[in-house]
DNA sequence: TATTAATGACTGATGGTCGGTCATTAATAA
DNA sequence: TTATTAATGACCGACCATCAGTCATTAATA
């Protein structure tokens, strides 16, 4: 009967518009009202699509780590070595190229660690939980290989932990000068010890 | 002359004060006139001593922190095993006696991941870097002791990150059941990897 | 009387709400 | 086939409550 938008593709659009300010300025700093305008739409708009800020992080980061996952299964077939699968997730944490994605990702780490909402807590429930089984998958198959220990299993959620843990650390402080580096060093570390000789 | 405060002493007790008010809200819904009410002070008061909600989390996890970290000094001289004093580390994340510290933590790193502030930085940095070389040290202590492999001094940094990270993942999502029980499961693999045989 | 501590009213800004408007479309009447 | 009416929902922005942060004033002490 009257005009009817793709609530959905509509969401996506307010999200992605807002990406730019979303990595330039601080999540404190950006209000409602700036959103809005930037998209090209009411502050009344905005409400009729998302519940609050929050909510608009965790869509724009929604769409831009499903898009980055599809990158990263497309080079994960690149090599075999299990190695240097798990140094493909490592990237993410300095690439250049996800640098922006990065930002979103903090913004949204930091919501979720003093807001204990529901739906939020979902999301970031699945998203480790793909990561995490991800990272299982790719140590199950160098065991499978033959290419590293089975007791590799046991740690390979640390693995990832461990890389989060150092990103987290560099971003927060100054203790890591060079974080491509440091990520290296520790994968290569562990590799020599869970490698089968 | 008139009146003369000891302001450090008063900052300290003002922290102390807003201990449980922080503990029990969530940092967003806490507002500066309640800690300032709790504490028994008015609101102009409040920035008498403080900048800012943030700068209370920063003196209050300072205070607790450094209490917690001679308590954890003491405890590390009971044992000589360098796997007892990283799991002594790791018990932080997850005891009962420490949860409202975590609380308090976990408020620290969601301000810095999207304040940067520099003087939180800085804080922040020497906190790392103090766990961490703390954590190098009880490495090194292991390897000079020939009871781990030499190479593990390269993965001191990133234990410790991946402490961390587990306790980040398991505060932020339900993807891990029992934070203690992963914990432990990664240092004991990690260490059957690096003790000397 | 000089100095400092403490106060709380005040301001500007922000998050979120809500009643109203208007373009669009479907249905009906001419 | 065309004009008119009714219904819908997207959109807006004025409005409200709340809060962070300021500052003129007061109280207390040396």
């Amino acid at each position: 009967m009257a005009i009817v938008v793709d609530k959905v593709q509509k969401k996506r659009d307010i999200a992605l518009a807002s990406k730019d300010l979303f990595v330039q300025n601080s999540l404190k700093d950006l209000t409602i009202s700036k959103i809005a305008s930037n998209a090209g739409i009411s502050k009344g708009s905005l409400y009729d699509y998302f519940l609050n800020k929050e909510e608009i992080v965790f869509e724009l980061l929604n769409i831009m780590l499903s898009e980055y996952d599809e990158y990263k299964k497309q080079k994960l077939l690149s090599t075999c070595k299990t190695k240097e699968k798990i140094k493909i997730f490592a990237e993410f944490f300095y690439s250049d190229t996800t640098s922006e994605l990065r930002e979103i990702y903090k913004d949204f780490i930091s919501i979720n660690l003093t807001t204990p909402n529901e739906k939020m807590k979902t999301y970031q429930s699945e998203c480790f939980t793909r990561y995490f089984n991800w990272m299982c998958e790719i140590i199950q198959d160098g065991i499978d290989n033959g290419e590293i220990i089975p007791e590799s299993i046991h740690i390979a959620k640390g693995i990832f932990a461990l890389i989060e843990g150092l990103f987290i650390a560099s971003s927060t402080t100054n203790s890591i000068d060079d974080l491509q580096k440091e990520l290296n060093t520790n994968i290569d570390t562990i590799f020599a010890l869970i490698e089968v000789k």
